[in-house]
DNA sequence: TACTTTTGTGACTGATTAGTCAGTTTATTT
DNA sequence: AAATAAACTGACTAATCAGTCACAAAAGTA
């Protein structure tokens, strides 16, 4: 990035731009011209703000993947027991699978692309904590037991990835029913 | 194609080079010519087989996805209960899972690309019928009890995947110890 | 106002490559 | 052996596009 921190609002533009058309099309054969057309800027600005077409798709899914992070830990720990912190987490992640579908879009297309970098990868797991500390503050309580704390928390946190997408995509009238069968199922399995 | 059935060495090798080159270097990184050099062949020589790049992943990718999904399903009949034929989809899915890397990282990678059509992904859907055939099997005969059968399979087989692709990548020693873990939990959940 | 700095612009270029096609080699038939 | 058909080849082309850069516009400063 050439320019101060301050986020212009073309540096917004050409991120909300991006967004939409990469989920149109894939990377390749979204040109950055059609992003700065898309964006209302100059086919130079781009590159103002980002140093390659590929920073560019890093930054956006660092993005995203953030945003999502922030949404579903806010309030969890309002919650008194690991049984209704981890649903908070898991209506949490429906709720915003609904409310974001381009940008599940995105990252799911993305995430597998080989264009996102193992650093942005890394910098996005570090923000992508909650299903972790809601289980080890639950083995720590006693409420919890489980023998690979690592990949149970990515079992869980997989499972509400998948059926996230799945409920997301559904009637909104049967989106209760399936959402709690669905978290019933994992939580059965927990105890 | 241009050519008969017959599945030519040519051809082969071809797909073969493929699967190597398309896993090492994203879609657009690998060029045509490459693949053609990496399987011995004239570059015109990938066209008589398949009629563009397109093409050839998408062949690729059902290739794959088939060889896979008759890998899980042989044998399971062989099993008397529900939890047994679920416990031989999941091990034989681990196992695959660690005899294929590169078909699971091609395939993982490829499949929210966009380059694989949506005919591709309902033919290979076709074949990836395991999991369904015997929850519905389980339903029939009292041994399961589900809301909704099509969520549900979704989430196994989902939860199948993502612990399949975590085990596989770990020591061969604690994979055992980690797969009855993780049968166990799912399984738990569903009585 | 006049001058400096920051921000924005778009015509242009150098590099890349999917797919073609005229011709060669190999296999099959008569 | 000659003729015909099938399989294969690789030099070539037409098109595409990420990123540059010389300049313009806008904002800031004195």
């Amino acid at each position: 990035m050439k320019i101060s921190e301050k986020q212009s609002e073309k540096r917004r533009a050409i991120l909300d731009a991006s967004l939409k058309l990469f989920c149109e099309k894939c990377f390749q054969d979204t040109s950055t011209a059609s992003i700065s057309q898309e964006a209302n800027v100059g086919t130079g600005t781009l590159f103002c703000y980002f140093d390659s077409k590929e920073e560019l798709v890093n930054e956006l899914y660092l993005e995203c993947k953030s945003e999502f992070a922030e949404y579903i830990e806010t309030g969890v720990w309002e919650h008194p027991t690991f049984k209704l912190q981890l649903k908070h987490i898991f209506d949490r992640t429906v709720q915003w699978y609904i409310d974001n579908p381009r940008k599940i879009k995105f990252m799911l297309q993305y995430s597998s692309s080989g264009l996102i970098t193992k650093v942005t990868k890394e910098r996005a797991m570090l923000r992508m904590n909650a299903v972790n500390d809601v289980v080890k503050k639950a083995m720590e309580t006693g409420e919890a037991t489980v023998q690979s704390l690592e990949m149970v928390c990515y079992a869980i946190s997989a499972y509400f990835h998948q059926v996230g997408l799945y409920i997301s995509e559904k009637d909104t009238k049967s989106i209760k029913k399936l959402q709690d069968e669905a978290f019933s199922l994992i939580w059965k399995g927990l105890n």
